[in-house]
DNA sequence: GAGTCTCTCTATCACTGATAGAGAGGGAGA
DNA sequence: TCTCCCTCTCTATCAGTGATAGAGAGACTC
């Protein structure tokens, strides 16, 4: 089976379900593949590279299909679904948001903003508009995504956490996560609550225009 | 001069200040402390909490002083300003947005939630609804700033770039930062617009109760 | 058959976070 | 005063990292 570019991501994908993105090394991969680490550099020209094209390899995975809304659909609706599909994607693999975010230059990522740009400013919205609204949605939702895929803290370091301290100084914010997480609300719910504030948002300073 | 915790902080903060988050290494910080790097293993536990420490140096620096909002004024006007100080705090210091989000339970990051979100309830807000809020806020904020700091691509990664391409395959994109940053405007009028969209979908969703 | 191009190899570099364990120095109790 | 112990820093070393130089095997071309 020749080795080539292709079969190095895919294995770099695979790796990276395994080990998480710390594990994504150069020789654990070489050896996934059957073959010494400086070979991968024939085929890449760094690590970042390589990132990168992981990046774009878990982007490409959920949105292959990538399209426009249908003419009957608003486009905050739309979009709210974008960007829904977009935390997916991050959240398919470990440290999923993290790659994204230490990749450049993302090609898909690129496709992404530009199919989501397009769409507004075919909705009627001005250029800057659309612009400021798409790249909103885009950093809350890795920004999200970055903090929930954040590893808990080990047993170790929750060995010296008062709790009872925390809670004395921080009533509110304990409350609320507790409140929060009450019969069935999930990770999933808290997204959606806080994507929907964002979305409002970019309806409001849209005009509302559908 | 005795080495302690406090030292060996201040004198990480000034090192990512010279060389960047990755330039932070414990070997690096040991020369600046006139030690070796073992020693300092005496004094933190491992690499991330010098992290975590560090993280909390950034955030002490501009919110030394955390205070409640004056009665008179209104609370989305309160919190863009307290999105603006996080974003200046990590703009204030190479890759700070990533030492933040790589930086695990830092206390002066609950501190800010806390009197958030309590802010947010006196006001008259539901708790679940001011957690979402501030929260939306907050990685908003990280996510644009991690993306405001990441390394423009370098000479080299551009070289096999092809704008003209990038340019058909992506007019609408192209065609916002070009149009976006025209005469004087400048990346921080982008990062208020885009909290404003933010900021905008709080008010809606609080019902614009003051 | 000779030469060249493609791909993988071995060997090695400078560097990383981390640990084991020796040892210097000072203060406390006998 | 002597001894013990506690605090802190040291040397030596480990396994592992991304990356490069340069040898060499195999195939393809003239």
């Amino acid at each position: 089976m020749a080795l080539d570019r292709q079969r190095i991501v895919a294995e770099a994908v695979a790796l990276l379900d395994a080990e998480g993105l710390d594990g994504v090394t150069t020789r654990r991969l070489a050896a996934r593949l059957g073959v010494r680490s400086p070979t991968l550099y024939w085929h890449l020209p760094n690590k970042a590279a390589l990132v990168t094209a992981i990046a774009d390899a878990i982007l490409d995975q959920e949105f292959g299909d990538l399209s426009p809304p249908e003419p009957d659909q608003h486009w905050p609706d739309w979009l709210s679904g974008l960007a829904e599909r977009l935390r997916r994607a991050l959240l398919a693999h470990p440290d999923g948001a993290r790659v994204i975010s230490a990749a450049q230059l993302s090609a898909t990522m690129a496709a992404i903003s530009e199919l989501a740009m397009s769409t507004l400013v075919a909705r009627g919205l001005p250029l800057r508009e659309a612009r400021v609204i798409v790249l909103t949605v885009e950093r809350f939702t890795v920004g999200h995504v970055l903090e929930e895929q954040s590893p808990r803290p080990d047993a170790e370091a929750l060995k010296d956490f008062d709790l009872t301290a925390f809670t004395e100084r921080h009533p509110t914010a304990v409350a609320a996560i507790t409140e929060y997480f009450r019969p069935g609300r999930t990770v999933d719910d808290l997204f959606r609550d806080c994507l929907e504030v964002v979305i409002a948002g970019a309806a409001v300073k849209a005009g509302t225009a559908s």
